[in-house]
DNA sequence: GCGTTATGTAGTAATTATTCTAAAACTAAG
DNA sequence: CTTAGTTTTAGAATAATTACTACATAACGC
């Protein structure tokens, strides 16, 4: 018989994913954890099929709670699932050893596919996902770390931007014309594939970086 | 016979609802909606016991849909439910009509009770709720939280620039002139007294608001 | 070494954002 | 119903940012 572990906050969510999974397996055994402690102690005392992680929950790093997965049962399958589609996650957990990454926005039928092909052990990664995927590994770039494309200067404003300054207060701060400054901007969204501050932000907060 | 309809754009959210009302509501008619667009669609086909509306759903903004809803179906019931249990939402769709407010976070009874009372025609408002509201009325307003003193509109426009929304994008949106939109973000700055759009996420994280 | 690509630098033009001011529109209190 | 305060709305002027182009160097691949 099957056995399963969701992880969500969200007690409809857990609900959602309870009816569907229950729709497949027949008879299915499924626990529930609403943050990474809960979870943490149900892994140690049982053996899952899978593992359903949400990405975001408050008083719990997912991400931190996907390595540790990996770290103390390598053979558990985790698929993760995530509320804004953003891939900038989803490559993570790939390469964190999550066997799969679905978004809650998708179709019924997606998400019932990613769990089918976890659950046999096949890794499951969505149309999308490929084509960012592709994307990140075509440019030789074994780098993790999108911020170590970046070159000193780039880094330097990078920081600085970070911390709020405006590209006129960075310009006067690293006695450089405006527009210089701009230009690095641009290319430093280009590379990180971001569109505003805010994205950026998130970004760096992902990877630790202040 | 009951009728309701599920608006939120998560499958796997209406689905655990769905689960939810029927085993309260044997035989239910459940219609579900994805966006504001296809909600609008249904209300104008059908009449709903009532409605279940998600704060947070993209190109869609719940507010607005809870204003058009109250001005076009005055006798409609809408309960409102939110990721985030920050109350700053309730309050507004609240004033705005709406029946009740409840989080995603609510443990299942909450939830159950919070439907039972809208469909009979009774407000729902929860514990943390009246607390909150009472504090709101007391005159010595020493408010915890710097976003209630924000005005429907101001409010409206930080959720925007909070999801990466440019001045001029929100101008367009709201159908109203760059400056009126850049005067309402300087206030907004006052008011929570943040400099830069960084500070002003800063802030919104610290009080748990999306 | 030589071509190619990445980096650092700006000027100019176009686009966007901010500030200041102020008029309606609305709300609440008297 | 009037008045005082608040909110919503912009125009005009100013300021800041971005986009495009350009060029000199530096680094890199073969």
């Amino acid at each position: 018989m099957h056995k399963f572990l969701l992880i969500d906050d969200h007690v409809v969510v857990r609900s959602g994913i309870k009816l569907l999974l229950s729709s497949i397996f027949e008879g299915c055994e499924i626990h529930e954890a609403k943050d990474g402690e809960t979870a943490t102690a149900f892994v140690k005392e049982n053996h899952y099929d899978f593992v359903m992680l949400d990405v975001q929950m408050p008083n719990t790093d997912s991400f931190l709670l996907m390595e540790y997965f990996k770290a103390s049962f390598p053979l558990l399958k985790v698929l993760v699932f995530s509320m804004n589609s953003e891939s900038i996650y989803a490559l993570r957990f790939i390469k964190a050893g999550a066997m799969g990454f679905i978004s809650k926005e998708a179709p019924l039928d997606e998400v019932k596919k990613a769990i089918n092909q976890v659950v046999n052990g096949k890794k499951y990664i969505s149309e999308e996902m490929l084509f960012v995927l592709a994307e990140g590994t075509s440019a030789s770039n074994t780098n993790q770390n999108p911020f170590s494309n970046l070159s000193a200067r780039e880094f330097e404003i990078v920081s600085m931007l970070l911390n709020g300054k405006t590209i006129s207060v960075i310009a006067i701060d690293l006695n450089l014309g405006i527009s210089t400054v701009g230009t690095h901007k641009g290319r430093i969204f280009n590379k990180l594939k971001v569109a505003n501050l805010l994205e950026l932000k998130e970004l760096a907060n992902s990877y630790n970086l202040k």
